[in-house]
DNA sequence: AAACCGGGCCAC
DNA sequence: AAACGTGGCCCGGTTT
């Protein structure tokens, strides 16, 4: 059956009541240890900034900015390094409102190559800071109780995904450890029981291949998805695929794969892949191709084109390029050229789920849209699923949350089995016999832990 | 003082 | 021709 658009409405409508429950049921928050370490990360913040305050750098900052000295100011900090002192690395852009003002630009990519001991503490310093404001206070501010309740959207994202604020529990620290760490531990199951996470594997990249039924990421998916960021890492980097680091599959999944996915270019992926790279790993691929130099990777201007120039790792990673859409993803790239033509005459699109998206976009957002779109609503369908089965079975289990394509259980122990194995039924089973245009095998990764977030680790069925 | 905006950074 | 998609939120800086 095809969705229609009345499907699309009563998944909205019946999402935002299930929604509605997950708000209210809320989040449990182990508040000692939050005001314990807002306590203690502020007393961290104080330390380090004394000691910025006593470095000389900190001291040519004051006398150029006086009373105005912030010592937060990236403008400032920009303005000290690389022009004031010359550091080489900054970047001088367009200043913001319309003011010609120009300023230097300052993020962590750029600060990370000054050899300063003073720039690693401004930086180790704003991250706490803002670690502090943004995360730990943020669930601070909205605990009640000892719970929170993010707002939960569904009507907020172009995409027809969701949103969630006060605060935004869709976007806590996961890679990195440290930061993780501190955030996730805040996050506990109520009394005697276990926080779940319950995730979507693979979950837009088998959406897409929905639509464009690609035969070679079709066979990917059903054999093994993660082997494609092996195998690119393999061409890009020159290496057997046994022999591919982890660290350098998942560089090349993030800055290349997925960059592609989302329609980014060689002009934008080969910097971004150079510069994250391991110095063996770019020694590797020199010994193996003789690249040594990244290339310029200039943007069209003013309608003139600058052409990679062979032997650089531009011109390498534009060959891949090419090879990328035009052989292996042929047919998804065929499918967004047809998608978007498509749309182009039409003035919309439709998603399998339903959704129809019209206005004007770009060709970027009326490729990705759809798909994003159609991975989430995979995983609300589950949701309202599981909230209706255990409101009838009148389980004490409840839903707390949701990112995307994965969603947060707070269990009691002794329905811990039934829920999981009802949710795995729910995602393997019942929704692709609901929705016929999921062509692919769906399955789920389930973690969780009694203490909190961050100590997840796999639970078995 | 409030409103607004850009830059930056967190997630998927 | 176009060129990384979607959000929330913080801070600093500027305008109202």
């Amino acid at each position: 059956m095809i969705a229609t658009r009345r499907d699309a409405n009563d998944l909205l409508l019946r999402g935002s009541i299930a929604l509605a429950r997950v708000e209210a049921a809320g989040i449990k928050i182990d508040v000692d240890y939050l005001e314990r370490t807002r306590t203690e990360i502020a007393a961290q913040v104080k330390t380090l900034t004394a000691e910025l305050r006593n470095d000389k750098i900190f001291s040519r900052w004051r006398k150029r900015y006086g009373e105005k000295t912030k010592i937060g100011s990236r403008e400032q900090l920009g303005q000290v390094l690389f022009g004031d002192i010359g550091l080489p690395g900054g970047v001088p852009t367009a200043g913001s409102r319309g003011t010609k003002k120009e300023r230097y630009q300052c993020d962590e990519e750029i600060l990370a190559q000054v050899d300063l001991q003073f720039v690693r503490d401004w930086l180790k310093c704003e991250e706490l800071k803002r670690t502090n404001a943004t995360f730990l206070g943020g669930i601070s501010r909205e605990v009640c109780n000892g719970f929170m309740h993010p707002i939960q959207n569904l009507h907020l994202a172009r995409t027809y995904r969701p949103s969630v604020d006060h605060p935004n529990g869709q976007n806590f620290p996961a890679r990195d450890e440290a930061m993780a760490k501190l955030v996730r531990t805040a996050i506990i199951p109520r009394r005697g029981r276990i926080f779940v996470e319950v995730d979507f594997k693979g979950a837009e990249v088998g959406t897409g291949a929905c639509y464009h039924k690609d035969p070679v990421m079709l066979d990917y998916i059903k054999t093994d998805a993660g082997k494609m960021h092996l195998d690119m890492a393999a061409q890009i980097f020159k290496m057997r695929v046994e022999k591919v680091p982890k660290a350098l599959r998942n560089l090349v999944k993030g800055s290349f794969v997925f960059a592609e996915f989302y329609g980014s270019w060689y002009k934008n992926c080969a910097p971004s892949l150079w510069k994250q790279a391991e110095p063996e790993w770019l020694a590797h691929l020199a010994r193996k191709t003789g690249i040594t130099e990244l290339g310029e990777c200039k943007l069209p201007r003013d309608g003139e084109f600058f052409d990679p120039v062979p032997g650089t790792f531009e011109h390498h990673v534009a060959v891949i390029e090419k090879d990328f859409w035009g052989r292996r993803f042929r047919g998804y790239a065929e499918w967004k050229k047809s998608w978007y033509a498509d749309y182009v005459k039409r003035g919309y699109f439709d998603m399998l789920t339903g959704f129809r998206c019209a206005g004007v976009f770009s060709k970027n957002e009326a490729v990705n849209y759809p798909i994003q779109g159609a991975a989430f609503h995979c995983l609300l369908w589950a949701l309202i699923e599981l909230n209706d089965w255990l409101i009838r079975k009148k389980m004490r289990s409840l839903i707390v949350g949701q990112i995307h394509d994965s969603m947060q259980l707070d269990c009691t122990e002794d329905e811990l089995p039934d829920v999981l194995a009802r949710v795995v039924w729910i995602i393997t089973k019942a929704l692709p016999r609901a929705w016929d245009w999921i062509i692919i095998p769906l399955s789920v990764e389930i973690e969780g832990s009694r203490k909190n977030w961050f100590e997840k680790a796999p639970l078995a069925v």
